[in-house]
DNA sequence: AAGAATAGTTATGCTCCGTAACGCTCGTGA
DNA sequence: TCACGAGCGTTACGGAGCATAACTATTCTT
């Protein structure tokens, strides 16, 4: 009779907790089925588990959308799966937590449709993987304005960024999409001297800096290339980041478009990439 | 008996305020001193009014600088003025309202450091002005992030923008800045073609809506500069946004100066805009 | 000097974050 | 097969912030 239910003892409820340490709560895989066998398949509860996971972001993701911002309420998250705020506790240790995930999520997601768009088209069309990496970025944006705010705004409000944590490294992935796009022109041949050619110490040191080493097709860039690169991209981000935020809202969309297309195609031609004279891209 | 608690009639406390209108709170400029003269000096409350708004605003831009974010908290705002933060509420009817505010003064604050530095330079010294005002753009972003973040980012959170308000007009005077750094160039005749001169004619349409009427300097530009205006806005801002967002962290200060003059020079380029070939600008 | 408009206060309600305590339900292992 | 414990959910609660209501103090006008 001293114990007779699960959980603690006898209903005589609050006993601080003893010593045992606060909560081996997250990101903890206990119980791993026997415990060798690292690569084994994951549990059944580890399944259900991940699923809530991709729930509570899909939930997340959808309500910033419908509610046109960067904000998320945990209740309201809970109340859309059919939960309380509290339980979401269980898979993220605070709001901050979710939206890092967000954040790299957001990522990982534009660099893999930058990369798809890219892949589709021949290796030696360089002036098309151009074009179409930079739609890509563009329709991207368009698609999903909040996932570029969590991207490239400032944080949302009440949060601090974790320090040179998992974002700063998804940031650098989804930028090695444009550069390995300049990357392969330059190994290809068919790239032209940029426009501007005068680069200073400072940048050219940059360059050297810039190992992100392996990868064959990415010894580093020649110095002016390695600037026209951030020249694109500095173009691409500003146009794509200005309509976005509806600073361009004065321009007719078709209008938005072409202009689009030219900015695009002036950045990719002061690169020193080739551009068809036929109208065949723009 | 029937009710004897507060909240109905028990206690008849609360009396529902008879049909005076709600609050002739706001914006209000009642009991002006005498009625006619429309153009007669403050009165002293009037002053002293005017002082304390102002003195909430840089109150909230400090606490924004410290903080790092865009989001702001009336209670902060107040305990730093020594005041509690219900007072707040005689001045602005609530947070957005304060925040659009602060949005409209960030764009005329933009836009007079920007004219600024363009009026410094003699005009017919077209490269010398657009580095002045691309630097003062530049600089104004990197001392006020978070002005920068109010004007160019997705809105704050729970914000929403007034349809059609104060701020999208600000946006445009901040705008003419640089366009009409354009107009004055090709006003002057030494403006060349730009690099990209087709336009599409949905493009050229939108230049003929853009007018901002009245100023003599500021007669339609030929549409391929007007597209090369905005090419040059693009990656003016791009550069900018990144910049202050920290994806250039991982270039060194150094070369983050080379490379944002060498960006405002293929900008300037590719505009048609003379460089000087001698090092005197890069 | 009286009286109204203004500027501040305290008190209160609501919503949301985050924690604490508790219970239900499985899957595992004796 | 059955007990136990990990994991997942709940309700209860405390704290902070926005916003309003009701009240007080001050200040300007007449």
């Amino acid at each position: 009779m001293i114990n007779d239910y699960p959980g603690v003892s006898g209903r005589r409820t609050i006993e601080p907790p003893p010593p045992e340490e606060l909560s081996p709560r997250l990101n903890t895989t206990p119980h791993a089925p026997k415990d060798a066998d690292q690569a084994e398949r994951p549990t059944r509860r580890e399944r259900a588990r991940a699923a809530t996971i991709e729930e509570i972001k899909q939930t997340a993701l959808q309500l910033m959308r419908e509610h046109g911002t960067t904000d998320l309420r945990f209740s309201d998250i809970a109340r859309e799966m059919g939960m309380t705020a509290p339980a979401l506790y269980r898979y993220f240790s605070d709001r901050d937590e979710l939206l890092t995930e967000l954040i790299v999520d957001a990522y990982d997601d534009l660099g893999t449709t930058v990369a798809d768009a890219r892949e589709k088209l021949p290796r030696d069309d360089l002036s098309g993987r151009f074009l179409a990496v930079s739609q890509a970025y563009r329709e991207w944006a368009k698609r999903e304005p909040q996932q570029f705010a969590l991207i490239f705004g400032l944080p949302v409000p009440g949060y601090v960024a974790p320090e040179e944590g998992p974002t700063t490294e998804a940031a650098r992935r989804a930028m090695w999409q444009l550069k390995s796009l300049f990357s392969e022109a330059a190994a290809s041949g068919q790239l032209r001297r940029p426009l501007i050619q005068d680069v200073d110490d400072a940048v050219a040191a940059c360059v050297m800096f810039d190992e992100d080493a392996g990868d064959p097709s990415l010894r580093p860039l020649p110095e002016d290339t390695f600037q026209a690169c951030m020249h694109s991209w500095a173009t691409l981000h500003g146009f794509v980041s200005l309509e976005t935020y509806g600073h361009f809202d004065f321009v007719p969309p078709e209008a938005r478009d072409a202009l689009f297309t030219s900015a695009v195609r002036l950045a990719a031609t002061a690169a020193g990439f080739p551009w068809p004279t036929d109208g065949a891209l723009s």
